[in-house]
DNA sequence: TGAATTTAGCTGCATATGCAGCTAAATAAT
DNA sequence: ATTATTTAGCTGCATATGCAGCTAAATTCA
């Protein structure tokens, strides 16, 4: 079947693109962290606080283009499983700042390689060159898309 | 803050920049759709099964690269509304055929323009030409992927 | 200072996602 | 023909997603 024929263009939807390729490559990662206990949702996090050790709730959120009460929920798990503290803003009281616990920290080096191995898989099914190409081009689209 | 001096590689995570894609494009297709009342799932559902009708759910998740089970509830509402009919296949009583109602096709007819809307705001962002790329690239990823 | 507005994060609701495990039906093996 | 296996779709469970609307705290304004 010749997709072009076709007037309803869902074949050519740029979203429904993303999507799937967000729910395949995000289930290879997910089979590559099984085995620790973590999502790629919940490694991301872990790895972003790692890096902005302190962070509140919104400011991670931008980060993550998500919302910020979709962060509230993900970082449940989190919390339960003692890899993630929560505490209020000594400056401002609304405000919480996220931390990793050393058993989240621990946690995270020890899914490294797994999320290494996922990750070079996918490079290489792209290709370096694509890969990069793909990361500069959706990085550089959020910002456009930024209001 | 230079992201290359971070050991962590979270940074360079391809499957974090498809989710962030995702979530992003998907909220303006989303609310392009909201005057219709569908979602870009919802709208992707049922072009797909306009293009394919009779098709059963296993191989319609199969082309969405979507688990079956996924598909099953994402129908739910859509069958709710009274835009898709589940029927028994004939020949193996275990297979369901997808058909839109007619107010399926109206509604998909009625919701297109929102859909235009949305995809030419991502097609300009991206330019006509990188829009193509990442269309053909993860077209070809996602056949990669497969096993 | 006191009132109006903005900001940070949360809960309720609905949809989206997929794994494990189930039932029933079709097919393959003996 | 009977049994074993595979296949199609489903439910239970847990996480992921975001909008509307809420409370409390901080800020701005009059």
């Amino acid at each position: 079947m010749n997709d072009n024929s076709i007037p309803n263009a869902t074949p050519a939807c740029i979203c429904l693109r993303f999507r799937k390729a967000a729910r395949r490559v995000s289930q290879i990662y997910d089979q590559h962290l099984e085995p620790y206990g973590l999502t790629i949702t919940q490694y991301g996090l872990l790895g972003h606080i790692h890096r902005f050790e302190g962070i509140g709730v919104g400011a991670l959120a931008d980060k993550l283009v998500m919302d910020p009460t979709t962060l509230t929920r993900n970082l449940r798990p989190l919390e339960r499983k003692g890899f993630v503290l929560m505490t209020p803003d000594e400056d401002d009281r609304r405000s919480r700042n996220l931390n990793l616990t050393t058993s989240g920290r621990r946690i995270l080096d020890a899914a490294r390689p797994g999320w290494r191995a996922a990750q070079e898989k996918i490079r290489t099914v792209l290709g370096p060159d694509i890969n990069k190409l793909m990361i500069d081009t959706i990085d550089q689209m959020i910002d456009d898309l930024r209001e």
